[in-house]
DNA sequence: CATTTTGCCTGACTTATGTCAGATGAATTC
DNA sequence: GAATTCATCTGACATAAGTCAGGCAAAATG
């Protein structure tokens, strides 16, 4: 794709948009303290609070020193919020959850976010636009903190990136796309361990999917590769097409194969140049046009 | 304009957005700490390096202590990057400006700023889609500290808003719009004391503009309203237009007239909205097809 | 079993930031 | 010209946050 080069103020409009986001953050911050706590205690609550138990985790998420972590546990279990106790297989960690009074007060907390969240919403004259850039510069700025997860794909954050796949393969497609015509696996051929479904996580939010489906036919098929346009260009595809190789290495899979359609270039030149083959049509189904195969180098 | 309601996670987004700028703005501080200064006073010596030279100017925009910024002032007096003295009017007051090493050394802020507003740029695919995103929500964010300020209609700022003023008007207008032919004013009359020329400014990016322009025959007309795109919905021109009417008011003039288009509805929408009645053509001007009139009240 | 490693805790310390009550000296007001 | 107001400075505190050196007990390693 040609890139046009950025206009002269550029640097001046990053810059500005810097100092509007420093400050929205200080006052998100500030707000946070109306609860009578210090930044630093309401943070280890609120990591808590998303179900982390695990005290080393806290800490390496918060990027907290342990003499410090120490003391705010402390802290927030002397206000009786927190309750620790040994880890039941390794006695020497230590796993915390919330006391019923912490689990309100963090109820709280998520109260006042979203409450700012919708307050910025509400006030804008177009919502969606406004999403649509902030998802685009979360995915920008969250880039390397873009994860790889397996999961089922019927859960919640799959079923969104399937969601979108299918809309728009419909909008891209020149005849139009019905899924259930399109054989569609079984859930479990894309779960362990006859396959893997994985979700590109970035702060909560499903970014990007791939499928990888066993058969029983000596292979495994890649499936439902999606980036959400958001994230497009930050090289997720190829992220999720590694990850999926990895899968299949794991489950022992050998060959891979897929199928795409010639409407969708981007797709094939990463094919093309991550090591897949054009191959003969190996299976009936109406929609792809193009075939791919790999073979994959025993783990 | 219907406005789609917001999907179900909006403000799940929202918040994810909040958590990556969170982080962004995390990494963006403790850059700057790598000077070996802290955060405070760094932003005294931004401060300062901005131009603003009052020291209770300086306070209220950090919204500092007065103890605090003495204290900090008084650093970076040891340091030698700034000298103050006391105001030439008013020796209760007192006046700081950079040393030499201390404009090396603001110099050296801002090349880092640059540089990290560049590095945001050069590693996204679509920087023009980008810089929208940031432009979008830097307006959103800091809608209540965009400001009007008076300037001259060939400053920067101002031509910049010009430039797109024409270029939009191009796109818009059916017949191909030649700034040349509409009977182009000379800056003076958009100056004291003959008019104005307003700039909205946000956090430095000129966001919108309106112009005053007086005339020898018994009124003043309106022209170049103008809102950037990322601003629009926010009330922007309605400010502008109360702002060049205050100017008015202040410059003595009683009567005001505008020309416009029809091709440009929510201009003529908002003219409707605020007190204009509809005349006859009073020029012969080709663009226009709608003529506006409002008198005003003495100030 | 002895040694080392690991995960967490404690105490002692530092730095950054913020707050408050005067002190100081220069305008301003009466 | 005395009293008041104002802008800034100083000293005395307070709190948040972070660092570092050990200490302790459980787990891993030999």
């Amino acid at each position: 794709m040609p890139v046009p080069p950025p206009p002269p103020d550029a640097v001046a409009r990053v810059r500005r948009f810097n100092r509007a986001i420093t400050r929205a953050v200080g006052a998100l911050n500030t707000s946070f303290l109306d609860r009578g706590r210090p930044l630093g205690a309401a943070r280890v609550l609120n990591a808590i609070g998303q179900g982390r138990s695990d005290l080393g985790e806290i800490r390496a998420y918060l990027g907290l020193d342990s003499g410090l972590m120490s003391r705010l546990l402390r802290g927030l279990e002397a206000e009786g919020l927190v309750a620790t106790a040994a880890d039941a297989q390794d006695s020497r960690r230590r796993v915390v959850h919330l006391t019923p009074a912490g689990a309100a007060e963090f109820a709280e907390y998520e109260r006042l976010s979203d409450a700012q969240a919708a307050g910025i919403l509400a006030t804008h004259p177009d919502p969606g636009a406004l999403l649509a850039a902030m998802d685009l510069i979360g995915s920008a700025l969250g880039r390397d903190r873009t994860t790889l997860e397996v999961c089922d794909p019927r859960s919640p954050e799959a079923l969104r990136c399937l969601q979108a796949y299918y809309a728009e393969l419909a909008a891209r497609l020149p005849h139009s796309f019905d899924v259930s015509l399109s054989c569609d696996p079984q859930a479990e051929a894309m779960m362990a361990p006859h396959g893997a479904f994985i979700v590109a996580m970035s702060d909560g939010l499903a970014l990007g999917c791939v499928g990888l489906k066993g058969t029983d036919a000596g292979y495994a098929e890649i499936k439902r590769l999606w980036v959400a346009p958001a994230a497009r260009g930050l090289g997720l595809a190829r992220r999720l097409m590694d990850g999926a190789e990895a899968a299949a290495q794991g489950l022992g899979i050998a060959l891979l194969r897929l199928d795409t359609n010639s409407a969708l270039p981007e797709a094939i030149a990463l094919y093309r140049a991550t090591g897949w083959t054009e191959i003969a049509r190996f299976n009936d189904d109406p929609y792809p046009d193009v075939f791919f195969e790999k073979r994959l180098a025993q783990a």
